[in-house]
DNA sequence: TAGATTGTTAATCGATTAACAATC
DNA sequence: TAGATTGTTAATCGATTAACAATC
């Protein structure tokens, strides 16, 4: 099946699912229903079925999903049955709490370099990084042919640094840079901004607060 | 309007367009056209102006939008035109980022207060925070009617936390722990799982990796 | 067998967009 | 006036869901 045939707003929800799957596995469970599943994640039974129907049938009538198959195959259509190099930019907090973040191992990624442009930070060691210069990001990411980068930088570096990410070969960026960047379509981009979140829920908020 | 009449997809894009007519303006520009903000954005013009027709008419003809009008407006809308108090729960790495992170501050959230129940934790500061014990949490939060919380705590315990700050009178969470959390239905909540993100590009990935 | 649950079709629902009159 | 752009309607497009046969 053409990767590019599933709406993209279904393989968004592909790695809930896993995720979900993952937490019961963890649990003992082995067995789950699109019902159970649906009900954790406050989505319907009949829209977790359809999307899984995109690429197979994974499920047994009357019985629900065998939670390690289907753990297994959801792995392989995401592509996260292997372990991807990522490069960060940017050791500062942010950074540092990426490098910490156990899930990455877990779920599918291993930060493979952290960089940053500060001379104050190159050379300083985070766990077991040590800080590399931003000018030798082309030719690191380059030799180790890495796909996925994270921008950790100011709002204001960001878009520089996913230029230079992208002629360097990146093909997908994770960036907690509170702008839009401006990309090549063939690269991909999800950005994370917490206060977009938190102003689309004080829309909703009762205004008296003290 | 009843608030509620309006599709959430939309409310999700609002601060999308005042991110950016922020930026616009530290760059001294001073009117914009829903053009020039779709391709910025990488949507429509059409969708900016049927998103902004629900709450009035705020441009003018041939001309576009003030950006200093849209903007006021556009935080009268989402309620960011006040400043939130913010409950942070959580005090390892991500917790000190997100008191580190000074974009709170100018877009209408401030960290009231930090918690742990971790001993080592616990009575140490983080810039200008003491680190409170968590027992303390309800009674903090419901003396100064926070109705906001951001969970930084680890997964297995984010379900507990949010449960007790929903207890406490919190209205609206931030979630960055990677799970779905059960709640009461009047309770809003965004979950920040940046391996989401992660996964659901390296579906389009070449395999090849070295 | 009876009960449960899947996978899939067709209907419904909702969001996006093309088109355009209004007007600055 | 001519050009540009808004606000809005109606058409289109796409996503969700109800219904149900198949089957474990």
């Amino acid at each position: 099946m053409d990767p590019l045939a599933i709406p993209e707003i279904v393989i968004g929800r592909l790695p809930l699912y896993l995720r979900t799957l993952d937490l019961l596995a963890s649990q003992g469970q082995t067995v789950a229903s699109s019902q159970e599943l649906g009900s954790r994640l406050g989505i319907t039974s009949t829209q977790i079925r359809k999307d899984l129907s995109y690429f197979g049938e994974f499920g047994k009538q009357g019985t629900g999903y065998d939670i390690q198959y289907l753990r297994e195959q959801l792995r392989s259509i995401l592509q996260v049955d292997r372990c991807w190099d990522v490069a960060l930019v940017g050791a500062g907090d942010l950074g540092h709490a990426l490098v910490n973040y156990a899930d990455f191992e877990r779920r599918g990624f291993s930060i493979a370099a952290v960089f940053d442009k500060d001379r104050q930070k190159i050379g300083r060691r985070i766990e077991r990084f040590e800080v590399l210069d931003a000018v030798t990001l082309p030719e690191v990411i380059k030799e180790r042919r890495v796909q996925i980068a994270i921008i950790a930088v100011p709002a204001g570096e960001a878009q520089e640094v996913a230029d230079m990410l992208v002629n360097a070969g990146i093909k997908a960026i994770l960036s907690y840079a509170p702008i839009t960047v401006t990309l090549p379509e063939h690269v991909r981009v999800h950005t994370i901004d917490p206060i977009r979140g938190l102003q689309s829920m004080t829309y909703y908020l009762n205004p008296d607060q003290s």
